[in-house]
DNA sequence: CTGTATCCGTGTTGATACTG
DNA sequence: CAGTATCAACACGGATACAG
């Protein structure tokens, strides 16, 4: 039997590459970040990813106490995945690691993102300055998925449900919103990719609080900048 | 030529793991984050990597703009690697995840660690609310590195240089000091492994400035403890 | 001394097909 | 739906040889 390839080092960031450091582990974590799915709605955010490789990084988060199964109760035969407190507080992670990746010279944008991710992503890259005293529900529909976000008192919070009560609503493609937030596209160019209901003007005010950071230079193909 | 693989990802995160996520890419970057370093130097810090894989990995990094290679004056004729500045503000990134990584259940302590990583570690764990007003300058050689910490004003600064103001040095082996700062263990129990030059009350001080933060709960194999 | 290139054994990954 | 089984391709690590 194999002995897992690890890191021998002590150091704590050499422990985390070798409990989240496979590949897909934590793209598999991001998509349980905002509740628990099961192993096909995982695989949906995840494409690309194959069955087996699946089977076997959940198996591993289970073992690192990231991540545990739970057997839905009897009718449902099915399983669903979902993080522990634990798994749960290392969003932080995501946070940090996507805000300085976000500035990589050779991240090419408009690539499709998972519903999950995006959603992620408002969290991550929101400016709470630029909330100011806005107040509002505001809910996403992208295909199945649903999610709900309040802005209050300067802060941004979020959960996977419907909102009956928003001001305004996102149906249609969540990458088409990526376009707006972070592409500087407008709604009007959407087309039918995007629908809003609801409060248009808040909707439009919500596209400004997501200010990108100032790329890092290409120390490549560019000229190096005098430090 | 085969295509690298990729995560066909628009998510900053899966960038972030497309061009960090390679198996010791990020140790590699932790070993120049306190400054540049020979080819030689870095497999030193990285037990286990062989020749083809950093080379390999460096140009990885190179090509992604996180790092860049300087050749020395004539006199010496090897090559340096040096973060650039995007790359030494991924730092952030390895101290929330060690923060996070240090908390985990499956992390058994005691194993090797680099100089750099060492220190830091220290940077990543030091708890600033702890230092209050003491002033001092704190020197580290860890058989060929040599760093200069100093506290001042409830910072905590760090750089690689030989500190010959300093109020206390610790020589010897940056394990032994981890098993001080981290694992309850004392000075004297340390033998000649560790040895300290200076003023040994502040020493003792300064070895209370690095509370770990709780362990999280095994979800595997027991109930959490109730401690 | 400082890297780089090549060969090779092995383990990991990924695509397809298949089973309960 | 929730995974296994199988197999091919690739990445990794070790050794060695080579170049400046």
């Amino acid at each position: 039997m194999s002995q897992k390839r690890a890191y021998q080092d002590g150091c704590a960031v050499a422990h985390a590459l070798d409990i989240v450091g496979d590949r897909w582990a934590m793209p598999i974590m991001r998509e349980l970040m905002l509740g628990p799915k099961r192993f096909t709605d995982l695989r949906a955010g995840l494409p690309g990813i194959s069955a087996n490789v699946l089977t076997q990084r959940l198996e591993e988060l289970e073992a690192s106490s990231i991540l545990i199964r739970r057997r839905l109760p009897p009718p449902a035969a099915s399983q669903i995945y979902a993080l522990t407190d634990w798994g749960r507080e290392s969003e932080i992670v995501f946070q940090v690691l996507g805000r300085w990746a976000c500035r990589s010279p050779t991240m090419q944008p408009g690539k499709p993102m998972s519903p999950v991710s995006v959603v992620l992503s408002m969290r991550t890259m929101i400016d709470r300055s630029r909330i100011g005293d806005l107040n509002a529900v505001i809910g996403f529909r992208f295909g199945e998925e649903a999610f709900r976000a309040t802005l209050k008192d300067g802060n941004f919070l979020i959960d996977r449900s419907e909102a009956a009560d928003a001001d305004a609503t996102f149906i249609g493609d969540q990458n088409a919103l990526v376009a707006v937030l972070y592409g500087g596209a407008r709604y009007a160019d959407m087309a039918d990719a995007l629908r809003i209901e609801g409060d248009r003007m808040l909707a439009g005010r919500f596209a400004t609080l997501f200010p990108l950071p100032p790329k890092a230079p290409d120390m490549v193909s560019g000229q190096p900048s005098v430090s």
